[in-house]
Parts: structure tokens; sequence; C-alpha cells
DNA sequence: TGCCGGCCTGACAACGTTGTCAAGCCGGCG
DNA sequence: CGCCGGCTTGACAACGTTGTCAGGCCGGCA
């Protein structure tokens, strides 16, 4: 800049104003300083325009795990709604280990980003107080806050879609549906068992809840434990997207009622489709970018707790009746 | 900063020493000021220390689509490569649009990112050429740069990947495939398409060679010409995941032989699974990211074009004879 | 005692930008 | 002619950090 105004023959501040779009520029002088510009290959340092303003014009978006479509599809919607307000997006996966998301949280905050869009990992965010106290708005999604930190969320409807899921079931016949879930620990597949319990109601049976397991075989192992029982279930309702594609491996073919938490591409061409509960990953992410960009143009008004709708789509699996029995 | 320092009573430069892990400060002088910085929650502003030092410790990642999974398996290894170097992704998705890839790039590099990674989405580059020359390494991924720019670029063996397909199914008796892909413009199609037609030698008929219909619908009438033929295919290579999943869907349920390029979830879960060549999306991400970092670390070797292997994973979809004819 | 060297510490400038304020110029008007 | 106001321009400080360099203190040695 210094050498722009230089060859321009005016003063730093005139080539800022330019660069600037400042009113209050001779229409000649500013091209002159345009034509430096051009010839000098001048490109304005930010880091230097942050210092000086404060605004980084960048917001961190912590996931669990970029190359998990779910999430990926927050993601893109983040990342369309920042460009509309002329923001970038910083981001970083935390592959569900709270220490991870606290230091990329961190380092979001020391890079000065305007604001933060979490999928929390853990349950304690007490490391956030300083940071939102300091006037860095933040926005969970997908999962609530530990519940010492009063801020912004948006979640979907997991006890509801459960709810759905079960009663569907059971409206086909069915009175014996196990749940393969994940651990209790994470938010959402509580509020799914939760969900599920509330639609069994008196027909719960502890014996067909089972965490569900990542690996072929231990799935495998549930399925055999679960089909050998006396009374087996007649139908499953998986927890999340990851398990209800790893039972579907390790059926390989069995016939049974099954309904899944989470779409999935493809879920259409399986025979027979699968039917499942689907979120809107896209509405999530665009929902949870507009609030916080909300929040970072000054809305102080209160925190908001916003819950999408889910819904079920049928495609067959989830309306086989409970032959087997 | 300054308000730590009067704090623990010590100088500035004693405090950043301290923050920086510098040696030659007194222990007690130093715990001093760590406790003077945990009282007031002090964190470093990171755009101060950038502009005095020229390091972002950032790197800018400009992708086609997060929402894809190809890219976000991409994403997902130069994230974890970043992180080992100590850097942070600042992302964006060009939406296949080559002014959007430019707008990215240049906004990354007036952020003054360490380097940068790009799926390019048009085939001019000229307006990177000043950032390189001032020393902003850039690695091209996926697709090569346009041909005034001699850049590191890694690549997928796209050519031989379409030969493996064609000639798999040429082995199992096929003479009349057809080809399903994106536009020629588009460098990865062109390099399929030129495989497709090496692989078939004489046996190629160009009206067997189709621009994939982004449209269930318009992927219909294609299949629909294919099949009505005279003398119509017996296999389908299709050239990317989501055109296959397209034909998948509007074939549904008819039987003819089929191999895709790109592995998807769920492939083999299809009744009959679906042959595919599957490229190493995070093979691909990891060695860019890597040799990127080797590039800002001062590597000034020659430029570097690297071809990834793919393989054929056969599943019962491209072993299907040509039974219809 | 005087000098040297090592260890800590601090003052100051600089990075590149922008906000503040003041000054110069010019035309118009009393 | 003198004054006023608007337009354009520039000088300077400040943002928060770190590199450079110098200075103070203390122990050891002659």
């Amino acid at each position: 800049m210094k050498d722009v105004a230089a060859a321009a023959g005016v003063a730093l501040k005139t080539v800022s104003r330019v660069v600037n779009d400042e009113p209050g520029v001779n229409a000649a002088t500013a091209e002159r300083v345009r034509t430096a510009i051009e010839r000098l290959g001048y490109s304005r340092n930010e880091s230097a325009r942050v210092l000086r303003q404060g605004r980084t014009s960048s917001i961190g978006l912590v996931i669990e795990d970029v190359g998990d479509p779910f999430y990926s599809g927050v993601s893109r919607a983040v990342e369309e709604v920042a460009i509309k307000h002329g923001s970038l997006v910083l981001s970083g996966s935390s592959g569900e280990e709270p220490s991870r998301e606290k230091e990329l949280v961190l380092t979001f905050c020391t890079r000065r980003v305007d604001g933060l869009i979490v999928v929390p990992a853990g349950r304690d965010h007490s490391y956030l107080r300083a940071e939102l106290d300091a006037g860095t708005p933040a926005v969970f999604v997908d999962r609530p806050a530990g519940p010492e930190l009063d801020v912004d969320t948006v979640l979907c409807d997991n006890a509801g879609g459960a709810r759905l899921a079960v009663e569907h079931l059971l409206a086909h016949g069915h009175r014996r549906v196990a749940f393969l879930g994940d651990s209790p620990g994470i938010f959402t597949a509580a509020e799914r068992e939760r969900g599920y319990r509330e639609a069994l109601g008196d027909l719960v049976d502890e014996r067909l809840i089972s965490m569900a397991q990542p690996t072929l075989e231990g799935m495998r192992g549930v399925l055999d434990r679960l089909t050998g029982m006396d009374d087996p279930p007649t139908a499953l309702f998986t927890g999340n997207g990851r398990c209800t594609v790893t039972a579907l491996r390790a059926l390989g073919g069995r016939r049974i009622a099954l309904i899944g938490f989470d779409d999935f591409e493809l879920a259409d061409l399986l025979t027979p489709g699968v039917s499942v509960v689907a979120q809107d990953p896209a509405g999530l992410g665009r929902v949870a970018a507009e609030l916080l960009f909300r929040r970072i143009a000054g809305d102080a008004g209160p925190v908001e707790r916003i819950m999408q709708p889910v819904r079920l789509i049928a495609r067959g699996s989830g309306e086989i009746g409970p032959s087997i029995s």
C-alpha cells in the first residue's frame, strides 16, 4: 500500500480510501491509484485490516466429521449462508472427542472469528463462558450445550422422530420392537431412546435395547442374540444412519421390519426400500447460520432454542408386518 | 496483553516471551505472568501475530461441493494433515463455477493463507500467476490447472480406470458398452471417455456415448433411447458417482451389466452389488496436503505431477453377461 | 576493588491498515 | 476584498504483537 501510494504520488490514506470505495476521492486521483494498484499487483493485507477493525468476517464451524453425509450437509448450508454475509468458514472435525472440540473452538477464538457454530462432542462447555462473555456469539447444533451454558441451540426433534417411527411399527402390528442405538451418553441417542420408550409404553423390554456395534461382526452378534430369543423382535428401530447401514449389512437380506433414524442416499434403491425418519441437515445448518449472523449483527434477544421437525419416509422396510412371530 | 503486563508488573515483551515459551525468563516471573493471564482470561490476538510474522498457519481449500462424498473425503484428509502441521483450513465450495472458484481463491489470498489446495472448476488460472510468484504455493487436485500454469498436481488415473472397467466388461463377453458421462468440458469426464474409447478400440459406437442427465427423467430418456436401438448396449459404464446412482434409479431394477466410476457407500448392499472403479479420495487429499506443506516449508523442487492408482471392485453388476442380446 | 560475562528485563520500532482530525484549495457570496 | 463552506487530501496515531537492542543485576575471578 505504501508502494502504491508512492507510485501514484498520493498519501497512504488516499489509497486506503480508494481500496474501500470511500466517497470523497476525486475521480482522476482514484483512477491513478487504481492504475498503480493494478501495475503493482497490490492486494490488501486482510490481517492488518482485521487488527485495526476487530472484525474477521469469518466464522468457525466445529462438526463431528466432514466425511459424514449428515454433517457435510450441515456444513454446506452453513457455508452458503456465510457467503451471503461475506464471511468465510473455518472448519474442523472433532471426531467425537471433547478435547479436540475444545481445542478447535479455542483455536478459532484466538483467530478472532466473529462467531461459532458447534456440534458439541463433549457435555462440558464451561471453557466457552469467557468467549461468550467477551461477545463472540455461538450457536449449538444437533446437540445442546452443557447445562451450565445458556446459548442458542438448533436441534432436531429426536424424541418425536423416534416416537413417529415406533408408532408406525406398532400400527403395522408389531409388539416386539428392538432398538439399536448409540451410547446414551450422546444426546441424540438418549433422546431417540426416550422417544422409543414413550411410544412403546408397557411394551418396553430392556432385553430389546442394545448399543449398536460399529463393526459388522459386533452387529451380527447383537442381531443373532435378538433373533435367538424365545420371543424375538419382529421389527428393528436403528438409532442413526451408520447404525442403520451396519444393521442392513449384518442382516444380509434377512427380512425383518426396520426403520432407521436419519435418511441416507440410496435408501430407496435397496430392496425393500428402507423406511426412515429423515432429518434435514441443510435446514439445520441454514437456520443455525442465520441465527448466528443475526447475533453477529447485534441481535441481543433472548436465547433461542429451535427444534426442527423430522418426517417419516415410508419406503417398504417399515411396512413389513410381524410375520415372523 | 498490555493489561496482563500491568497486572503482573512486567513489560509487554516479558509477557510475549512467556506466551511464546521463549527461554530466558525467570521461573518466578513467568509464573506471575501466567497467573495474571489466567486471571484476566487473556488470549493472544492471532491477527496481530500474523501481521507481525507474515505466517497465518492456515491453508485454503477450494472444492466443488462439500456435500459430495468424494470431496468431503478429500476435505477430511486435508484437514487431518493440516492439523498435524498446526494449520487451520479455510474451505469453500465452487459449485463447479469458475467465477466462484476464482473469487474463493483470491479471497483466501487476501487472507494470506500459507498455501492453497484447489479442485479447479475453470480451465483458466492465469489469475493465480501473481500469487504463485508472490510465493503462495498451490496444489491442484483431481483436475489439472490450465495449461498456462505449471503447478503441483495430484490426479487419479481416470483414463486407466475407465480402461479397466471397459476391459472387464469386454472380458465378460460384452461388445456393446454404453458410456454415460459428464460434459467432456470437465477434465475427469474427458479422461474417462478417452480410456473408454481406448479400451473399446474398433467397437466404439458414437451413438452409445451420451452425456449423463442429472434429472431422473432425463436419464430415463437416455436409457430408453439406448435400449430401443436395433443393437442396444448390453452394458453401461457410468462416468461418475452421481451419474451411477441416477442411472440405477432410472433403470429401476432392469438387469443390465453396469460398472460405475467412483465407489459409493452401500454399493455392496444393492442387488446385484454395484461393481465400481474406486478412487481414493482420502489418499488424494492426504498426498496433496503433504505436498503442499512440503512446499510451505520451503521445498523448491521441480513441479510434481502425481497420479494415484484406482482399482476395480467387482460386486456383481459388472459381471452380468450380455444375455439381452 | 574492578572487570567480565551471563542472565533477565524492558524500551522502542515495526508489521499494514484505518479512524481522526486538520489543512489546503476553490468558488460563491456579502 | 474577505469570509464561508464544501470538496479533496494528508499527517498521525492506534490496533496487538514480536524482533532488536540495550541496560541492569549479580556472581566469579584477577
